[in-house]
DNA sequence: TCGATGAGTTCAGTATACTGAACGCAGTTT
DNA sequence: AAACTGCGTTCAGTATACTGAACTCATCGA
């Protein structure tokens, strides 16, 4: 962070997208509605108090709106001998889904980064028998069902797991989410 | 973000920790000392741009003032068949690496997760030829050079390169940065 | 044409964030 | 001891964040 935040600009696009009034936010927030008004025109130095209510009535993180825009993801490859480096991507049911792995390891293993849409689900089937998955949190915070058991992991945790039965990654919060992803296939089945 | 932020706390633990006098990060933030006090002991609610100044003297991010302090990454295994998860931790230099990857897997690839204290370096003897490494970055920024190429990469970033040659991994920011990494052994070598 | 409703802005008053200076309290020096 | 230095706290004054109410300007029916 070196330039100080745009709290003002931030908030305004939120409250517009979700389409809210300054009433209601600030009956939602605990704010007035003078103050929501001064805070988006840049017209004040709200408190962290405050802006802190505001977050809490928008239903997203304070960091939310004190950061710039989230930067899109970037693929790099630093090699020219690594050129086959996938970009697919795929979006559905509020995941996106990139694929990171090469085409020349498509075999062994694949690697994905997944973004999952407040409140997102997904879920999969059986894959086969030896099957395991390895997932890294990079953003936010999933909950991971495999058969019985349920985990809840945020940034930074790693969860291994064997996927030969049902499993599925949820995104309850109300922020996006980023999974690093690597699906390792048993090796009986090349 | 469900419980308002301890913002005197994290300056008072960031602060001592730097063994800096309240007079000291007076002049480097430009707040007064008096406030420095008084937000330390939770007289008052400051204001967004005090604290960001606050911030800048003591070269953290705003939101490392705002959060609860940085939870301990953990490792999970949700699979009773996935129970050799390694959970080695190495400490040198400013980098924490901790193998993710089972030991069953050790010929084919393997998983880290490298935590990089600020300005760490991690360089890297070239390996095997045909040996691919992944990144993915979960928190921070990294400068990654590979040869004669360099790259700058944020959250959510991806990188993959041929790794027979020199590299290196440089964290150049005050923040602590963690990575993921894949190693990928050329098949030839088994 | 004229209220009436609902949007965001401005106003005047109060609470409080913020400052420089004074203060109290250690540990050292003379 | 007394004087000094450097730490964090407290004080009194000023700037301003914050509020409820008044205001402006649309859009909508009668």
């Amino acid at each position: 962070m070196h330039t100080p935040p745009m709290i003002g600009k931030n908030i305004q696009r939120i409250r517009s997208a979700r389409k809210l009034t300054l009433n209601v936010l600030s009956e939602r927030s605990g704010v007035s509605k003078a103050m929501l008004s001064q805070i988006e025109s840049d017209k004040v130095n709200p408190t962290v108090a405050t802006v802190w209510k505001i977050a809490r009535g928008l239903n997203v993180e304070l960091n939310d709106l004190l950061e710039a825009d989230d930067e899109p993801k970037r693929i790099f490859s630093l090699n020219p001998a690594a050129e086959d480096a996938a970009k697919l991507e795929k979006k559905q049911d509020g995941i996106t889904i990139r694929v990171l792995s090469p085409l020349s390891m498509v075999e062994e293993l694949e690697m994905y980064l997944l973004t999952f849409e407040p409140h997102a689900a997904l879920v999969s089937e059986p894959h086969f028998p030896g099957t395991q998955e390895y997932l890294t949190i990079v953003k936010g915070t999933v909950k991971v069902t495999v058969g019985d058991n349920t985990a809840e992991l945020k940034r930074g945790d790693f969860l291994m797991y064997h996927c030969d039965t049902d499993h599925a990654i949820y995104n309850d919060s109300n922020q996006p989410a980023i999974v690093h992803m690597v699906v390792r296939f048993s090796p009986d089945r090349r």
